[in-house]
DNA sequence: TGTAGAGTATCCCCTTAGAGGAGAGTCAAG
DNA sequence: CTTGACTCTCCTCTAAGGGGATACTCTACA
């Protein structure tokens, strides 16, 4: 029989850690005195004591452990494990990758993140300029056509809008585009505009500050960053419109959130 | 201006989290009315509110945010935190390889825990033995030796007392031994004893419950666990007696402890 | 037999990054 | 004026113990 202190040191565990552990069941002292309270723990109990270090050791929580002490498959329990541990081991290459991306870049002027957009009703349509500097004329006329098509259509609160790209290539002219805006409900289309669902998509978002005219390097970021961390690309980006002509004069403080569809 | 619960739909992120990271610091909304303590975000924010985000998703703690927010070097940080990140992974990795090892085993009737054994004080006298048998006739026998020489020597509090067998390979005759024990303080050698201090090692470690005779299966699994799960074997094991003849009558519950030493 | 020092007991607070909920106040529409 | 949606603050909870305060117990020594 001997005491909590030397036990820990036989045990290679804290007193601290051996009180919990009771206080948990797995791992009970021999005996307790009533009187004093005191644990008295025998030799035998290493070999339980040391289990309990293992499976702590490999990453099993206390609950697991629990589970197992009260006889369930340990084989079941250690390979829900490993496949956990599978799991966050992919995770943490992933963000290993991305940090070191990161570093590569100089300026650190972009930040990426992951975000998920649950399915959205939208009405959407789609034309081809002949410049960059019609599209802040159409997009307000569109919206102007699907109101007298559907008076009394509500945009969704708060407002998701958004344009795509859907020629392969930049180019200068003839740019074909796809304006699209969340609703509360579906209604009447014409030629130009229809309802659609869009599915719930994850993307890689990024926000860009300032002119129109510095926007590629936003996308070149966010492309290439989706490149080079194993994003595969699952559609056109979303460039979203928050900030811009009509609410801020000022071109250095307009704000577009650029939203890149991916998988895994 | 708008409120957090619009915020926090713009932003990808909680209303808690809004809250929280005010708290914190890191993201404070534009106005806070004095009388009702509601909180009013601009559109603006939301950039900050994204390289947050980002962060939060790379793995950054909000102290570490913090100290970035406060104007230190992102590079500095995240390279840290990339080191740190790559340290986990090959700590996750060698925990999956023991799991899936484990796995391997039918039985699971050993567990290996990682030990610390700092650095020890000993007393220690090597013989060539003809049969294991005479084991338990020699180590008593050193000890008595010991204290002829230095009558007042005490042992460390708990025991730490173990043989290591130095020869190579088994063998049924003629088996190098050593036998080590933990003392409080130096004492007089003579031609078989010598005292020495043991560095600090790590050790991998499994119990075996029984007689001597199966004790051979505790060292295949245990030099078997190293091999596989990428250690380096520092030393000749540790055969560390903890219950026995002198306190156990039934061989069945005699307990010894194998450490072996390791590097990494 | 008294005491000092070491060991042990219980109890409380602390850690992350928010989540969940209670109870009360605020806002906007009908 | 009411009602429902929003927001506020405050409290507790998470995993696995660590750190510390205070009180009790044990053992050795004078």
């Amino acid at each position: 029989m001997i005491k909590i202190g030397e036990f820990s040191k036989l045990a290679h565990l804290t007193v601290k850690a051996l009180r919990f552990y009771e206080k948990q069941g797995i791992l009970m002292p021999a005996v307790t005195d009533p009187l004093t309270g005191y644990r008295f723990y025998e030799t035998g109990q290493l070999l339980n004591a040391a289990k309990i270090k293992s499976f702590r050791q490999l990453g099993l929580t206390i609950d697991e452990i629990k589970v197992i002490c009260s006889g369930a498959d340990e084989r079941e329990i250690l390979s829900a494990k490993l496949a956990g541990l599978c799991r966050e081991r992919d995770r943490m290459d992933a963000l290993i990758s991305s940090i070191y991306h990161i570093l590569e870049d100089k300026e650190m002027k972009y930040h990426v993140t992951e975000k998920i957009i649950p399915e959205t009703l939208v009405y959407t349509a789609e034309t081809v300029l002949n410049s960059y500097k019609d599209i802040m004329q159409w997009i307000p006329s569109v919206g102007r056509e699907c109101l007298a098509l559907n008076p009394g259509i509500k945009c969704a609160e708060p407002p998701y809008e958004f344009c795509e790209y859907l020629d392969g290539e930049y180019r200068e002219t003839g740019i074909r585009i796809r304006h699209n805006e969340a609703v509360t409900a579906t209604g009447k289309e014409n030629e130009h505009i229809h309802f659609c669902t869009l599915p719930r998509t994850k993307v890689l978002s990024i926000f860009h500050r300032g002119p129109y005219e510095d926007i590629g390097q936003a996308y070149a970021y966010i492309m290439n960053y989706a490149r080079e961390n194993g994003y595969q690309i699952a559609g056109p980006a979303r460039e979203c419109y928050i900030d811009g002509i009509w609410n801020k004069e000022d071109p250095s403080d307009w704000l577009t959130e650029i939203q890149l569809p991916v998988t895994q």
